[in-house]
Parts: C-alpha cells; sequence; structure tokens
DNA sequence: TTGATATTTTGACATACTTCAAAATAAAGT
DNA sequence: ACTTTATTTTGAAGTATGTCAAAATATCAA
C-alpha cells in the first residue's frame, strides 16, 4: 500500500472526522453518517478513500456495513511520520 | 496554525521530498529545486505552503533565501498523529 | 416476489490543486 | 544605471477532489 494513498487519506478532515469517530468501536455506515452534514453517497466516497489506504477494514453485518479501525497499520503510519521529522542525519552538516 | 494546513501540506509527495531533504540542513530554494524535475515557480509554490502550515522557516541570505525545518512544530505534528491514532478511549465499547 | 432498509455506485458539476511560462522583485557586481 | 543571478508572483491550463442527486445493489421480512 503506498503511503501516498495513506497522506492523501488524511489530508482531508472529514476523514480525519471519521477516524476519530471509530476510536471506541466500529459503527455502521449509516450511524457514522449521522454525524456528518453531508449525503450518504459522499460519506461512502471517503470510506472507500480509507480503506483504500487500509486506514479502516468493512464488514457486513445483515443489513448494514460496519466500519472499523484497522489498528495493525497504525505502527506503519508511525514509522512513516518518524521518517519525515527526524532531523540529524549526520551527513555533511550544511547548517 | 489550523492542522488543516499541516494535514494539506503533507499529502503531497514533492512537499514530503522537500522536508526530508532538509534533514541534514537548511538549503538554498534553488539547491533544492535541482533535485526536482519543475520548474523553480512550482517549487516555490511549494516552499509557500510548507510555510503556510510553519513546517518550514526560510531566511534570506544574499541573493539566495535559504529554507530550514521548522523542528520546533515536529512535537505539536507528533500529538496530532498521536491523537488520530490512539484507540480505546473508554467509552461505550461499542465493538 | 414485493417492499422496506442500508449502503454503494454513477454521472455531473464546482472547487481546489499542481504545473508551466512569462513577468516581476531583490540583491550584488560592473 | 545596467546586468546578472536567485527567487517569487501572476495568469492560465489541465487534472484531481469533494459533493450531490439519482440509480443500482444487497439484505431482510412479509
Amino acid at each position: 500500500m503506498p503511503s501516498q494513498d495513506i497522506f492523501k487519506a488524511l489530508s482531508d478532515p472529514t476523514r480525519r472526522r471519521i477516524l476519530k469517530l471509530l476510536q471506541d468501536g466500529s459503527k455502521p455506515a449509516g450511524t457514522l453518517a449521522e454525524a456528518f452534514d453531508m449525503t450518504k453517497g459522499s460519506l461512502s466516497h471517503h470510506f472507500n478513500v480509507l480503506k483504500a489506504a487500509d486506514l479502516v477494514r468493512s464488514e457486513r453485518r445483515g443489513q448494514q456495513i460496519l466500519y472499523s479501525l484497522n489498528t495493525s497499520v497504525f505502527a506503519e503510519v508511525a514509522a512513516l511520520m518518524f521518517d519525515l521529522f527526524k532531523v540529524d542525519k549526520k551527513k555533511g552538516r550544511k547548517a
């Protein structure tokens, strides 16, 4: 999974809010949608982006679809951020 | 500084590469531009976005402009990421 | 199989983003 | 003052993204 997908997924405030809503447990699409002033179609698009980045998982439970955080990818996200913000790679020491 | 600016700034691969190039010290705009197959005008736009997110600082040194990582904002970025990915907020425990 | 509920997919539209080429600004040297 | 070098800003073009309304899919219950 390209890291670009992860950064892109995190760049939208609606998607970050979805992630936060999932922090205290998985929720069906409709329940998540209630928290937003937006059509369910639009929300479904955001779910797709989050799934493409492997940040969430989905599972059908009867008529509804349960979304949950994919916690196993968080270590990778942490590594990406760490790599981006660590300093002093002991090279030429320009400035 | 709105966190949206930070996430947006990080969502572009060119900008992330600029940050990585600055990890071993500050560099003038022209030196950074050499690393990319892109006009200097385009690069300058990316510098602006990174500056708006307070991720880099710039300082004029004669004819050139030195860019450097703003390391003091990294703690904030780390906090943003931590907040986004921490789980188990001991609420209803839905799933 | 018909109907109701839950969700996704499609097609269209508007806004935002990335890029370029060219013009503008700034400092330094002649 | 002019020229050169370094960089930014502007204006325009193409592409990507977020959104909606409407159509499509899937499950469940009569």
